[in-house]
DNA sequence: GTCTGAAAGTTGACCGTTCAATAACCTACC
DNA sequence: GGTAGGTTATTGAACGGTCAACTTTCAGAC
């Protein structure tokens, strides 16, 4: 009664290309591979949810929005391209321009046209918003430690490091956003 | 410039209770740990993208309501109480009822009154919304395998198993959702 | 029985994201 | 120097999720 689970069939697979082959043969998870995977998923789902709770809570911002004043803050002049903001929080640019529009009317960030290049635009972190990002990282990081880094094995933290790195490289295929 | 690298202070902290004390001084993550982070949560990102996004396209069902049919298809009469089957998802109990909802008018699952309890409502698998499982776990699996499983190590693969047991475990503080 | 408090589930308004279309601009070729 | 094709960023409609209010039902006290 498990599709998931089930490993109806083992057979070679020889050589197969990947997951875009609909005759391939489907190699199906593990049981431990498929444990892993549930709690993963389910697991990152809550981490979220709760990391983003406490920072919209004690300072009125998202998790997505200090993913990007953390961004802005450790640019040269803490200023970024829109492109490459969004490229380096892995969201769409269209999510990066309607965030960025709100922050702005929030007076964190604010919107400079960029001097080498006609169509661009710089995202800009404010001095309001430097003070925001300062208190709420405080918020960020321990609830990064205390939901995360300090429930688990730090050799295990590295693992998840690496795993992530891997994942990152393998699917940095680019044009498959927006 | 960096916010969220620097550790400023490595000072004793010693029993202070947690990251909810405004108090309590703030340990900053080490480089290590700063660099899983940040991978994690981008990586994260970009892979959910991705499985969602090819499940919707062949198979016209988003992630989470895979992450539904395949709970279903697990229970006893593939049927499960609505508040089990958040709960089982990590989602609310009213993102629940939406996803059900248009599920629902998809013909993929049914709702019945639930014998036990006059205020409880069970979603079912219909045998359609089984057809579409069958389906789209081939697509999914192989998402997974291509795009994770396969692209680390299989030792660091379990550590990330081992990670959200223990963020699961921490993180389940009833009466966090809804 | 009925009252009180809690739990299950739903609803609709609001907010954030995606998606497709669009405008503005750059590059390069001729 | 004009035009073709690609890139950057934005826009608004549609969609999915959250939040707070609400209805119905259950369980226990009395």
């Amino acid at each position: 009664m498990n599709v998931e689970t089930t490993a109806p069939a083992d057979s070679a697979d020889a050589g197969t290309p990947a997951h875009l082959d609909p005759t391939a043969v489907t190699r199906w998870l593990e049981p431990a591979e498929q444990h892993a995977w549930r709690t993963f998923i389910t697991g990152v789902t809550a981490l979220f949810e709760r990391l983003d709770r406490e920072l919209r809570e004690q300072h009125d911002v998202s998790l997505a929005e200090h993913e990007i004043m953390v961004r802005l803050s450790e640019a040269p002049r803490r200023s970024v391209r829109m492109a490459e903001l969004a490229a380096s929080v892995s969201h769409s640019r269209s999510r990066t321009t309607h965030t960025v529009a709100r922050m702005e009317r929030d007076g964190i960030v604010a919107r400079v046209a960029c001097p080498s290049d006609g169509r661009g635009v710089m995202a800009v972190l404010t001095d309001a918003g430097w003070e925001r990002l300062v208190s709420a990282s405080h918020t960020h990081v321990r609830g990064v430690r205390a939901h995360l880094v300090d429930v688990c094995d730090p050799a295990d933290l590295l693992a998840l490091g690496r795993v992530f790195d891997a994942v990152h490289e393998a699917n940095t295929v680019p044009g498959h956003l927006d």
